[in-house]
RNA sequence: GCAGGGGUCGCCGAGCAUGGCCAAAGGCGUAGGCUUCAGGAGCCUAUCCUGCAGAGGUUCGUGGGUUCAAAUCCCACCCCCUGCACCA
């Protein structure tokens, strides 16, 4: 066993037993309340999921080290149709899903073949997840745990439902959805084998009248060009029907028979026809009354919705280009024996006005972009511009009697429901692309009837929810506008499926919760599920009067007690530990749960808990990548936590990954990276070993000084940082910048330790501690002592130790290291003698005025000059003044404001004191021979001259 | 199409809200040196271009603009990523 399992199995022994991560009341404690969305168990945890979980982690461990009462549960989501869907391809013999089974989630043979039995397929990926979240050194309390199918958890959702149906949040209707005649079932995008991301299109049925007892049904998405109705295109070589639709008599194609069965019509076909029969009658705008000519059009697709197409030349290049065509062949026209005449005569009629174009719009666009006949491709493109302008900008003319002068895209469903309640239109959907069922059917549209819904568009729902986030915090703030424009997007979510895990909708005959809307407020089952398991409570006990005793306090608890033999004291005690928990303070998941769980899980408590139990905040973080690309089981860039842990070990995997991303980046999972941490951690342990068990001296120089200041700077940043869940740029300071410090300290110092430096390790190693905890355990026992670091109070900075000056005298020796190689790199020389000259003392007086004076805007070196003038201690000096001043301007305005008041705050520093303790490091670094003087001193080795143009903070220097 | 997020010096990635501390943090990679029996790892140094004195020049998707001053502010354009519903 690698020595990083030995110690990663040490610590988590240790920790459980010792019980540190088991969470109860307690009022003497301020409480911290974390939660991630409990992973699906249709597969092994992965490292996406250890991403966004090891945020909430690291959280978890710097609060309690803060001193909080941290909770962080866990369960097991099993609600749904994956996992059964799952099972059946084991059963099937799917002999790629199985070798995936093998190969990517690494389950063995004989316990594959148990998979036919979903149940045991989701129990055995919920204990190989328990060990992978438990060796990952997630700090859960499991008492808590539970999978979404124990008949407790269920009493506890049919508690939600039944609150939400009371509120009348849910609701009963029609949906339509894409559909496997097959099956018999929705065809969701896994299950599909072509169209991924087709959805239902609405289009809207214009009722045309062949005769007084005859319906032409035309599709069109563009209800209010009824108005410019032309004529009709009909597929002559195609096959309609004419069939009783819901007591009407309707002409349409074969195909559209089918679909229309399941959007609620009955339809009986009294005969089959072709298409030729009907070109060439006549029909009647059921609107404007006008008759017009059915004329032949090949380019109908019979496929698509009803399969009969109206023209508007003027604004649909198609049809358009179409009639064109057919203007100049009247010998196809006779075929059919219509007048060649009649068709000349054909105006196309224009009803829409946009800037930029003319009377007719479509035959604008048509020359504009050079199209030659319909078969040209580029006309699919014109109709989408043309129709997009019209959409945006487009307005009704007169002729179109009470809409004149609206905007189409105001006026657009007023219309179409207008034209409904006159009874000359339907609707009708249909897919925009084929869509073919993993079964390879093809798929059409079914609308599904007694749907259950959760009512998101309810709007007084939807401004508490508003109201929800607006108490809230967002990490990152820029992703508060994403819950906004969800809350108002969000519209009626069908809630059940009769398929698959979950707990049947109470009153919902057989309908099952789906998963979504089974997962938005069980974090606060956690808080009382303890008490669940503890006290073997059956679910027949968990009636509602319990939960709402528990919740809301409501009720009698005597009698709840009665009914249900669960003790009054075991009552108080799950509603004193749910009113300790809630809120939680932290929710972290990925962004893509945005839009769905996250939103939902703002819905349901803003509908049912009041304001003191809203979430306290909300953390979204990107998408894990791996190698650059989106990780897939298929893709073959597939990695399971386990996997991810026993090559790189707990800590360098939640490493690796914290220091992948944050806010809403996506981070890139890359091999290369976490190996690479990996040997950091190895170098660091030996490296901070080696500190701790050497013996220490007691020094206090400006060194120790310079370490301890810039040790409370990193607390200082890592507290703030992970008090914003900036995980990537608090684990960068913790461990890289730290680490930079401490090896310049050491650089500077040579190979003394000090209690300084050990001191700083051990704050160094906390300040890693939700990060790595294994390690810095580990690390933590070498200094012997007894409690764990995991538990060990979180350092604070200490404002006596910061020390400007240590700070900016360090600031003078890297000044001075980047000077000299800056003029060593210009010259190409190799130095032998080094000499650094500190600015003579007048010159202090005048750099500390100037700064002073800069700082409020006066730079005039006129008004400076005549000042200095006047003060006789600089008189003698005044020459060398005059040219100083500019040069202590220019280098003062590229300060920084900070360094600027420390100068001042300082004042003077013995420089040459501060250069000489470094001279050693000096010549060991340029291996030179390094002599110091202040510019005042008259016995100084200055062949060149140099010292005179020392300033303050700016030494001279020369070399030979 | 709708909504959201992005394009920074070989790569990853800070910085952008509050313009000047920015040739632009940090990590990786690369090069040289040290250490090591060797491999690996580690340590040190360098890493836009130019420069015989601590300096100058050209860079932050593209093109404009505002300003003494722009990676940062404004406008236009190009490109990339994610989600869009019955599904976890």
């Amino acid at each position: 066993m690698s020595q990083t399992k030995q110690v990663e199995e040490k610590w988590l022994t240790k920790w459980e037993d010792a019980h540190i991560f088991e969470a109860d009341p307690d009022p003497s404690k301020q409480k911290i309340m974390v939660t991630f969305p409990f992973p699906y168990m249709n597969g092994p945890l992965h490292v996406g999921h250890a991403f966004s979980a090891s945020r909430v982690d690291v959280y978890a461990r710097f609060k309690r080290m803060q001193g909080y009462n941290v909770l962080w549960p866990w369960a097991w989501h099993w609600t749904g149709q994956p996992l059964l869907g799952a099972s059946q391809r084991v059963a099937k013999g799917d002999q790629t899903y199985i070798k995936i089974l093998h190969e990517v989630d690494g389950v063995p043979e004989e316990q594959i073949q148990k998979f036919v039995d979903p149940k045991i397929m989701a129990q055995y990926y919920t204990s190989e997840g328990k060990k992978i979240a438990r060796r990952i050194g997630f700090s859960v309390d499991w008492r808590r745990e539970f999978t979404t199918v124990y008949p407790t958890f269920q009493k506890f959702i049919e508690w939600q439902y039944k609150n939400l149906k009371d509120l009348g949040y849910v609701t009963r209707g029609t949906h339509p959805v894409v559909w496997c005649p097959k099956d018999q079932s929705p065809t969701g995008d896994h299950d599909r084998q072509t169209g991924e991301g087709v959805t239902p299109d609405e289009y809207t049925i214009i009722k045309y009248k062949l005769d007084e007892n005859t319906i032409l049904p035309a599709a069109t998405f563009r209800p209010e060009t009824i108005y410019g109705t032309t004529n009709i295109w009909i597929n002559p070589d195609a096959t309609y029907v004419e069939a009783k639709v819901n007591n009407e008599n309707w002409i349409i194609s074969q195909e559209a028979v089918e679909k229309l069965k399941e959007q609620q019509k009955t339809i009986t076909i009294n005969r089959t026809l072709q298409g030729k029969e009907l070109v060439g009658k006549t029909f009647e705008n059921p609107l404007t009354h006008d008759k017009l000519p059915i004329l032949p059009g090949w380019f109908v697709n019979t496929k698509t919705a009803t399969g009969i197409v109206y023209s508007v030349p003027a604004h649909a290049p198609f049809d358009w280009l179409a009639l064109k065509d057919l203007q100049q062949k009247p010998e196809t026209l006779q075929q059919f024996n219509i007048n060649p005449q009649m068709v000349l005569q054909i105006k196309p009629i224009s009803i829409i006005e946009i800037d930029g174009y003319g009377e007719y719009p479509a035959e604008e666009i048509i020359k504009q972009m050079g199209i030659k006949n319909q078969h040209d491709p580029k006309a699919e493109q014109a109709t989408k511009e043309l129709y997009k302008k019209e959409y945006h900008s487009g307005k009704l003319k007169p002729n179109c009697e009470s809409y004149a002068n609206k905007s189409i895209k105001e006026i657009k469903t007023q219309l179409a429901t207008n034209l409904e309640k006159l009874g000359i239109s339907d609707k009708m959907y249909d897919l925009s692309e084929q869509v073919t069922c993993r079964c390879t059917t093809t798929c059409i549209v079914k609308i599904l009837q007694d749907q259950w819904f959760l009512n998101y568009t309810n709007p007084e729902w939807k401004e508490k929810a508003k109201q929800v986030i607006a108490q809230m915090k967002i990490y990152p703030e820029t992703a508060r506008t994403n819950f906004y424009t969800t809350i108002d997007w969000l519209k009626e979510w069908a809630c059940a499926r009769t398929t698959g895990f979950g707990t049947p909708l109470p009153g919902g005959n057989g309908w099952i919760i789906e998963t979504l809307s089974d997962s938005t407020m069980y974090m606060a089952f956690y808080t009382i599920n303890k008490h669940i398991t503890q006290n073997n409570i059956t679910p027949e006990a968990l009636t509602p009067q319990v939960f709402d005793y528990i919740y809301h306090g409501k009720g009698n608890k005597t009698q709840i007690s009665k009914t249900t033999n669960i003790t009054t004291q075991l009552l108080d005690e799950m509603r004193k530990e749910f009113l300790y928990w809630y809120p939680f303070d932290l929710r972290n998941s990925a962004k893509e749960l945005v839009p769905n769980h996250l939103s939902f899980c703002i819905f349901h408590h803003a509908a049912l808990f009041p304001p003191q139990h809203w979430p306290k905040s909300i953390g979204v973080n990107g998408m894990l990548m791996v190698e650059g690309q989106g990780m897939h089981k298929s893709k073959g860039n597939f990695i399971t936590l386990k996997n991810a842990i026993d090559k790189y070990g707990a800590d360098a995997t939640r490493c690796g990954l914290m220091i992948g991303a944050e806010g809403m980046d996506d981070p890139d999972w890359k091999a290369e990276n976490i190996n690479e941490i990996k040997n950091k951690f190895e170098t660091l342990t030996t490296f901070a070993t080696n500190i701790l068990t050497t013996p220490q001296q007691q020094e206090n120089t400006q060194l120790e000084h310079w370490l301890q200041n810039k040790i409370q700077q990193r607390i200082q940043e890592v507290t703030q940082n992970l008090e914003e869940l900036k995980t990537r740029t608090a684990l960068q300071t913790a461990l890289f910048e730290t680490w930079n410090d401490i090896k310049w300290y050491i650089q500077r110092k040579g190979n003394t330790n000090t209690t300084t430096l050990t001191d700083t390790i051990k704050t160094w190693i906390k300040l890693l501690t939700p990060f790595a905890p294994y390690m810095c355990e580990e690390l933590w026992s070498q200094t012997n002592q007894t409690n764990f670091i995991s538990t060990t109070p979180w350092p604070k900075p200490d404002e006596t130790k910061i020390d400007i000056t240590a700070e900016e005298q360090e600031n003078l020796i890297t000044d001075i290291l980047t000077d000299t190689q800056n003029i060593l790199k210009a010259t190409k020389i190799t130095p032998t003698k080094i000499v650094i000259y500190t600015a003579a003392q007048w010159k202090w007086q005048i750099y500390l005025n100037i700064l002073e004076k800069t700082k409020t805007g006066e730079t005039k070196i006129s008004e400076f000059m005549k000042e200095y003038t006047n003060t006789p201690e600089l008189k003698p000096h005044i020459k060398n003044i005059a040219t100083l001043i500019p040069k202590i301007i220019k280098t003062t305005t590229k300060l920084s404001q900070t360094r600027k008041t420390n100068h001042i705050k300082i004042q003077q520093t013995n420089e040459k004191q501060t250069i000489q303790n470094a001279t050693e490091f000096f010549k060991e670094r340029f291996n030179a021979e390094i002599q110091v003087y202040n510019e005042e001193e008259t016995d100084r080795y200055d062949p060149k001259n140099r010292a005179q143009t020392a300033i303050p903070y700016q030494p001279a220097i020369y070399i030979e």
